[in-house]
DNA sequence: CTACTTTCTCCACTCACAGGACAAAGACGG
DNA sequence: CCGTCTTTGTCCTGTGAGTGGAGAAAGTAG
């Protein structure tokens, strides 16, 4: 099937369309009541957008007392592609244009395979997707990958974690598989964009969206805007010291955030506590699994498990200096904590916030919020096509 | 004498203007070279703003092989008048419309004596810039102050140094005592604007600014503009903790930024070692001030005296290891170190670069400048001048 | 059937702007 | 001194985007 092929010709069309994407169905008269246009001139714009085929007339909508309205939508079936590649797993998800998830899978996966194996994987969840019949086929998708992106090109650059992608041009290759338009970004950037778009950072302008899961790192957002710094690196805190000759990191330093915390470091810790004998609790899944994860330590928190609480509880707190530090410098309007191990839940977002409203200045925390992020998995993949559709509905 | 009235009618007017500010005086032909716009449409804004009185034709250039050009400039008898309010002392600077400083005084000052005593002094200090024939009158005011803004409105808000400014209309006192139009921004913000517009950071669009004084703070410019934060209190990164459970600070906390370095902790630290006997230098100086200054600690430094040296180094190691956070979380550009201890200059600049090439990413400092401010107490004024010109000539 | 409301279309008019023709003013070679 | 070339600046007309009003279309309420 023939996909999208148009592109808004100018600056009303774009923001014809994302009022459509963000707002759903609307009569001309609605649309012109936000977009600040005459109505002889909005109805040009729709006319041609209507003959792009990018958006369609279907049905009246009921009366308000006069005459209906025709229901202008997004073409029903656009289709995106909402990818996100962790450290160990893949999310693959499509959407209609209006970015509601339709169908999402997830597989493990180890990105250290490389970008061939991975894409390998990624195609065959893609095809999946479209076999259930979701799609007929996709027109753009937005891919998130665990490390800094040189982004205009969709370009990985020096990811400490996938070296084998290490300038692997992932937009282009994947845009001549998929045979559609692909933009690429840091995984963190798109949980923030996520959840900006359709989660708790909705009406936030500027934001922190720190994620914790297999690393650390933070999406930050600037009016609205993800920044990504001068090289793509911008928001990469799982380095940062947060004890000075601290313990020894993999990376070389000592004392970095994820020494003390992130779904690895916890993962070790509570192997630890468990051949220790401090718990019985993580021991018994020590026993039952091979090894603990993340997960083990969440449910053994759940249980009440005393260590369990303890780990959390200080790497939170950990967390929580650095995190306080990030506030007194960007002083933002609202922090979000998500990634993997949101399944420790309010443990974690308690010893957090202890740690932020204590050390930062009172008036960045003031009146600052900080919250879980409320899409989980899918936040991700929603960021993701949010950046493929901010791509496609910008002028050509 | 009647002031600048007009404000640019639109953008094209107020491109013309910053071009002119920014570029010095041109002619017809070279501002179209900048502007794309049609020679017809450049020709008719010119001759609007020629008009206004904004600008001035006044002679000809000379010929470049053909018909002679008029130069275009900004009215040469435009005044700005740039104030800079530190912690101990003032700047008071007047400029032309090029932002170039006609005539700069600095005199010492208790900002804590109050807006209503200090405001006397700086009245005082320009009607002397006045007196002294520079000026017949300002066309606008930009003011500095050290603590957090509430920028729209011009008032400061909570500021930790100077309580008795909480919620003063300094923007609106002060344009009613001047008769021009004021902008009040924080004055690490205004340092950063400075080295921006005529020092070091002249072609950076994302960097850091970090001023080093009676406190500690930090400029964040993102895509050129100053990022201010959701309450005007971002860069305040004195207090971040640089030593978790570390030595108490005067704000309540431990282990803070500024009990391990600023102006005052390094004079403090500087007393102690003197009184302890570690460096006859200090001592010797102790006896002759009555007291020790962060000057001092240069002056000793420079003369080669260890303890001063140390005490610099040491100093210069904390503030790194804060600016290496940073730097791995913002991924800047460029590093502008400023502020009253420049005068340490290069063994502080040292110590601040090992800590951060040695803590942050490879990938954020692969190719990261980190510098002394060219400008030293003019970046302060120069950014009040350059702020308030941004504001007069933009679109009324 | 009339009066009123809301939605949408059509048309004439305005205005910003581009782009070319052209005038002004000088350099330079003969 | 004169023609030719170059650069600068002005004038004028055509075009296309956009506005705003008139009015048609399609309803509801009485």
């Amino acid at each position: 099937m023939r996909r999208m092929t148009a592109r808004p010709a100018n600056t009303h069309q774009a923001r014809l369309l994302r009022l459509l994407r963000d707002g759903g169905p609307n009569s001309r008269a609605q649309l012109g009541d936000q977009v600040d246009l005459s109505r002889s001139k909005l109805a040009v714009e729709v006319e041609r957008l209507l003959e792009t085929g990018l958006i369609v007339a279907d049905g009246l909508a009921a009366s308000r007392g006069g005459r209906r309205s025709h229901n202008i939508r997004l073409a029903p079936n656009l289709r995106f592609l909402g990818v996100d590649i962790g450290a160990t797993s893949v999310d693959v998800a499509v959407t209609n244009a209006e970015l509601e998830v339709l169908g999402h899978i997830n597989q493990p996966m180890d990105v250290r395979e490389g970008p061939v194996a991975v894409f390998e994987q990624v195609l065959a969840m893609a095809a999946k997707l479209k076999a259930s019949g979701l799609a007929e086929g996709f027109d753009g998708a937005g891919i998130g990958v665990p490390g800094p992106v040189r982004f205009p090109e969709g370009i990985p650059v020096a990811p400490p974690i996938m070296p084998g992608w290490d300038g692997f041009p992932v937009r282009e290759a994947l845009s001549q598989e998929l045979g559609c338009p692909v933009m690429v970004d840091n995984d963190v950037n798109l949980m923030a964009t996520g959840e900006q778009h359709a989660g708790v950072a909705r009406s936030a302008g500027d934001f922190l969206c720190v994620k914790i899961g297999t690393g650390i790192g933070c999406g930050i957002v600037v009016g609205g805007e993800v920044y990504r710094g001068t090289t793509g690196s911008a928001g990469d805190i799982g380095h940062i010291v947060a004890v000075p000759d601290g313990r020894p990191c993999a990376c070389g330093n000592r004392g970095c955030l994820e020494a003390y915390f992130s779904g690895a470091a916890l993962a070790r810790d509570a192997t630890e506590a468990a051949q220790q004998g401090l718990s019985a609790e993580l021991a018994n899944r020590l026993e039952t699994n091979g090894s603990l994860s993340a997960a083990d330590v969440a449910a053994a928190a759940a249980a009440g498990d005393a260590t369990a609480l303890d780990l959390i509880r200080e790497g939170g707190n950990r967390t929580g200096q650095v995190i306080a530090g990030l506030v007194s410098f960007f002083n933002p309007g609202l922090v979000v904590i998500g990634g993997g191990v949101t399944g420790l839940g309010h443990t974690l977002l308690a010893a957090i916030r202890t740690q932020v409203y204590r050390q930062s200045l009172p008036l960045a925390t003031g009146n600052l919020p900080i919250v879980l992020g409320e899409l989980g998995p899918a936040a991700g993949v929603i960021g993701a096509a949010r950046l493929i559709s901010d791509h496609l509905f910008s002028p050509a």
